[in-house]
DNA sequence: TTTTATTCTAACCATATAGTTAAACTTTAC
DNA sequence: GTAAAGTTTAACTATATGGTTAGAATAAAA
């Protein structure tokens, strides 16, 4: 049972590159057969549909994508630590899969339950500890008041747009792969930065 | 020549939506048949193939959500207010189009080319006058130096990501329909007030 | 070595789908 | 009112696609 368990990981590999490429819709069967060099009748073999190959995929994204950058959500770390913990799990994780947060965002368009089900399973709270931790800042006048779901928005999307839109992004500023590449590592070192920023009590009138 | 007019727009509607939900490979024509009340062949009268009444839907999308959204970059106006005018165009657009910012991402994975073409052929250059804009503001110290890129890249994040992973927003903070669209509609007010907090020189150790 | 179970393939099937056609219906022009 | 042009439809075609099957090749067990 050797073979078996390296041609199960092959063709997961090759489906991965083809569905994160193409989305559920784009992707054909006989294409991902091609990128693993074996017959298509093999896929049905090891997983019996297009489908649950989809879902074995997805699972496997999700998991590669979730813990690691959720769970620095609930150390306990000082704001600040955790805002640059998280930007780091973030861009690591995506820069090793850079197709990642477009293939999940498409596919939360898909099938919105789809997502619901995997995060429903995984018991996942993410606001639970965030908002604690905000609203303790905010009493003793650290931080602005601000509600744990606005704050996660604004991380969220600082650290994942650039990649879910990077092609249109790329195309109104005219760079190329390697300069935006540079962009996305500037961004890494900047994005805590200007979190913080947004969390700084407003000082008043600043001209 | 008065019914072809409106069975044209029946159907680009009708594909608008069918298009917007389930994407280009998605789709299926005679699901936009179906939506349009009309027969098959008359997509294909109208619209020689489903590539040709694609085009046209995306073409659409892009003219309602570029022009108003990307022009007041432009316009005459100091950085505060600009940004307040681009959340609130951003806003006023997406709002009206919810499935929009979602269906132009995923098109760009699909078809890059597509959308540079589309820019290309408008002629689009959002950089140059926010470029000047934000190094005058650094030159007189009002504002923070940071590339035009990524401020654009902010500006974006914080307004089009909350849209594009909406469902996994949901999902996540556990809100309904009703209740992320109040956080949506707080965000409208609160980001311009981020962004400038992010542009605001840095104070020396706020503590 | 022989038998049995597992892994893999070529050829096939049923169906869904984009696209076509020929004819009916409707509007416009005269 | 009639002919021509434009619009719409039912029925059809060709093909791509997910999935199946029967059997070959290979590995494991005896």
């Amino acid at each position: 049972m050797k073979k078996s368990s390296t041609t199960e990981s092959l063709i997961l590999h090759a489906a991965e590159r083809i569905f994160f490429l193409r989305g559920f819709d784009g992707a054909r069967m006989q294409e991902i057969a091609d990128e693993a060099s074996i017959n298509k009748a093999l896929l049905h073999y090891y997983f019996r549909s297009k489908e649950r190959l989809f879902d074995a995929v997805f699972e496997a994204a999700v998991s590669r994508l979730l813990p690691p950058v959720l769970s620095v959500l609930h150390l306990e770390l000082p704001l600040r630590e955790k805002i640059t913990a998280f930007v780091e799990a973030y861009f690591t994780t995506v820069l090793e899969n850079p197709f990642l947060p477009g293939f999940i965002v498409h596919e939360l368009q898909r099938n919105p339950a789809h997502f619901r089900a995997v995060i429903a399973a995984r018991r996942i709270d993410v606001l639970e500890t965030l908002k604690m931790q905000l609203h303790e800042g905010a009493e003793s006048g650290i931080w602005r008041r601000i509600s744990a779901e606005q704050f996660m928005l604004n991380l969220f999307s600082l650290c994942a747009f650039p990649f879910v839109a990077r092609q249109g992004m790329q195309a109104l500023s005219g760079k190329n792969d390697h300069e935006y590449l540079l962009l996305l590592e500037e961004r890494r070192t900047l994005i805590s930065g200007w979190v913080l920023d947004m969390l700084r009590p407003e000082t008043v009138n600043v001209k």
